[in-house]
DNA sequence: ATATAAAAGCAATATAGTTGCATTTAAAAT
DNA sequence: ATTTTAAATGCAACTATATTGCTTTTATAT
């Protein structure tokens, strides 16, 4: 396995975006989880290594190059995720599915589940989908039980 | 066709609400208009006839007992629509397809189209879908052409 | 080494939503 | 009709998320 810190810095000249401590940084915090992370998370994780506005500009600017996903939770709050793959500046190819579970609040990017395509009325025109579905993650049901 | 603010009246004695300024306005609002409607948009045209807080809790008492449901839009603000039907304190009945247009950034319920059932992986246990569609709504995609 | 555009830091502001407590009021009881 | 009371409203303070303008710092190209 190659140097997961010098991967993170080619993917950032790859995308016109200096290479910095506060990126790098979310990079490697978003990378070592297995859910997306909620914008109160990182900022509270990366402590005073960042001020809270270059957090949001980062996050802005991982977003714009297609480097994270942004998901909302059921309370609004942003959360982001790493994109799998096959996303530029240009488009987001995130249209998988996102999991909500009502006990961790976790939220899992379902990359193997694609949304379904839609019937809409007539005159309508679809651009994008976005299906959060809630319930139990395979981790909160097994501890249910 | 009765009364309108008679059937109001007769909704909130059915849930156990009583009868009042504001609460009476905000179900007058919401009747009125084919999208769902923001809580700002809400604030501002009520204006001094109520309270910011009191407006926030008539909308939380309402979508407790199945009156109104609650859509998060792409920014993560609240929208409010009236439930159609079959709503109540313990269960709502509100998942249809929610429609965001790009344009004119209303929220229409598609009730008509239903979210479709979700494979998803073994051991997570889905208990709601939110389906958000974006794009242009009927209205918005005839001015283009 | 120097220049420079980009990024970060800082302060102020905006907006959505919440909490606690005092006051008012709709509707029930008398 | 009065009185009673639980429910609802209003007000003030507060929290959280996010944004904007401006200054200073810094990564990188020359
Ligand atoms: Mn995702
Ligand atoms: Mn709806
Ligand atoms: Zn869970
Ligand atoms: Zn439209």
């Amino acid at each position: 396995m190659e140097n997961k810190t010098a991967r993170f810095e080619k993917l950032l000249v790859k995308n016109g975006l200096k290479r910095t401590g506060p990126r790098l940084q979310v990079l490697e915090i978003l990378s070592g989880r297995d859910s997306a992370t909620s914008q109160p998370y990182l900022e509270q994780v990366m402590g005073k290594n960042a001020d809270r506005v270059t957090l949001y500009r980062v996050l802005q600017a991982f977003e714009e190059k297609g480097i994270i996903h942004k998901v909302l939770d059921q309370q609004g709050t942003a959360n982001y995720a790493i994109c799998s793959d096959g996303c530029s500046a240009h488009e987001h190819h995130d249209e998988h599915v996102h999991f909500n579970c009502d006990n961790c609040h976790k939220i899992y990017c379902l990359d193997t589940v694609k949304i379904p395509a839609l019937k809409v009325p007539a005159g309508f025109k679809v651009e994008h989908l976005n299906l959060i579905a809630t319930g139990l993650c395979a981790s909160c049901s097994d501890k249910v039980n």
